[in-house]
DNA sequence: TGTACATCAGTGAACGCGCGTTCACTGATGTAC
DNA sequence: TGTACATCAGTGAACGCGCGTTCACTGATGTAC
């Protein structure tokens, strides 16, 4: 290769079978969701600027429009990721807990926090930027599959509560998921709780112990 | 009182003994973080600035800073007044619940979503708007005040529980807090699970008692 | 294989905007005598 | 009571900044023949 040779990634072009790449850098539009995920993650949702994306995706921010109509459009895309990506995790684990109602459901709130752990970007992409879910119906597709995941894990677990004293499973799957989205908002990312002398994954495992206990799902003295 | 007479609050100056006014505006510094309080519910943390503050409460940008450092220091001021509130709140709802300690402890819980539904604005400038607690001593004893409230009444309540399965009681009070923030965070102000069929103040009493029951501090077949 | 043309991803300059902050000032209010 | 002075809350103009967005363009890549 010649000094000269101006560099290209995957010289020759796409080929089919490959996925897509764009024609002058080579997959823009992901390296820009990606960009951003990074400064959602370093700077919150307000500090994210579409220029800041752009130019660490090497590109001017014109470049941007040629993949999304907007800065607006460009963090929705990145919640919609994370959404795919949480439902996969969530999917995931409800199967490792499988057959066990009670094994799927703890695995199902684990995945929560380890989801907001390690995709930090993500999480506030989804949770914190204020974009709507509704915003299109691709973003309310992902984020019904997700919360589909939980509801699924609640209502299987609620068979194993006798009829009378059982509590709807919305309900059910509502109580933890806020308890999860609390532990991941204060004691996580150094926030207000952060001092606290136990660990977001203590805290929601312990949570959420007392909760099914609570519901006498699992014996009184452990 | 003729036409031309220029309107002023109080006429005749500040008289001792009355809470004390700014010499032109009457009491500037309070009608910005007013104005700030009004906004950051509105627009959200991001959207509030210092000069849309200033221009509500009929004064040129720059006069804010014959009272404030700066943005961030309007934003601290308005989340500390929040902590004094909440705080505030929280005890009188502790004490309307004695000497019961179950009484008291259930009307904590009620106070911090009451006082997120009647202060948004507060509530948003406290938990949502990245101001570190401990930015200034002042601001670092409000917040200290609140939460010493709900451990109050953990560990009050605590102490019904059989010591051997006792467990600590910041961990308790860091499991309802969770909740708590979680169901305020997701169910209310048209949030994520706002569609769900519970209001945001059912969600909590349930959860709340599901996890006492766990607790073995309420009877299993209520 | 080679040539002419079409496509379109990314450029670079420009825009209008509102932001937070600074500064010397002004003029109403308070105070000393 | 009246006058001279001190204080200091708020003004208004100005600043540099980075933002999101637009536009005509360029030039690399892909395609038809």
């Amino acid at each position: 290769m010649s000094p000269a040779t101006p560099i290209r990634p995957f010289a020759g072009g796409p080929k089919s079978g490959m996925p897509k790449r764009g024609y002058h850098h080579g997959n823009l539009r992901q390296a820009l969701i990606d960009a951003a995920l990074q400064l959602i993650e370093a700077k919150g949702p307000t500090g994210f600027t579409l220029s800041e994306a752009a130019k660490q995706a090497g590109v001017t921010p014109a470049a941007v429009y040629r993949h999304f109509e907007g800065r607006e459009d460009l963090i929705a895309e990145a919640a919609r990721q994370g959404y795919e990506i949480f439902a996969d995790l969530m999917e995931y684990a409800y199967d490792t807990g499988q057959p066990s109602a009670l094994a799927s459901f703890e695995a199902t709130g684990r995945a929560y926090l380890a989801f907001a752990r390690r995709y930090p970007g993500h999480y506030v992409a989804m949770f914190e930027s204020g974009i709507s879910v509704n915003r299109t119906p691709d973003l309310a597709l992902a984020a019904g599959r997700a919360s589909g995941v939980l509801e699924k894990a609640a209502e299987n677990l609620s068979e194993h509560i006798p009829p009378e004293k059982r509590p709807p499973a919305a309900m059910f799957s509502a109580h933890v998921w806020a308890l999860s989205h609390g532990v991941v908002e204060l004691f996580t990312r150094g926030g207000v709780g952060a001092r606290a002398p136990y660990s977001a994954e203590d805290l929601l495992e312990t949570g959420i112990g007392v909760y099914l206990r609570g519901l006498g799902l699992v014996p009184p003295d452990d």
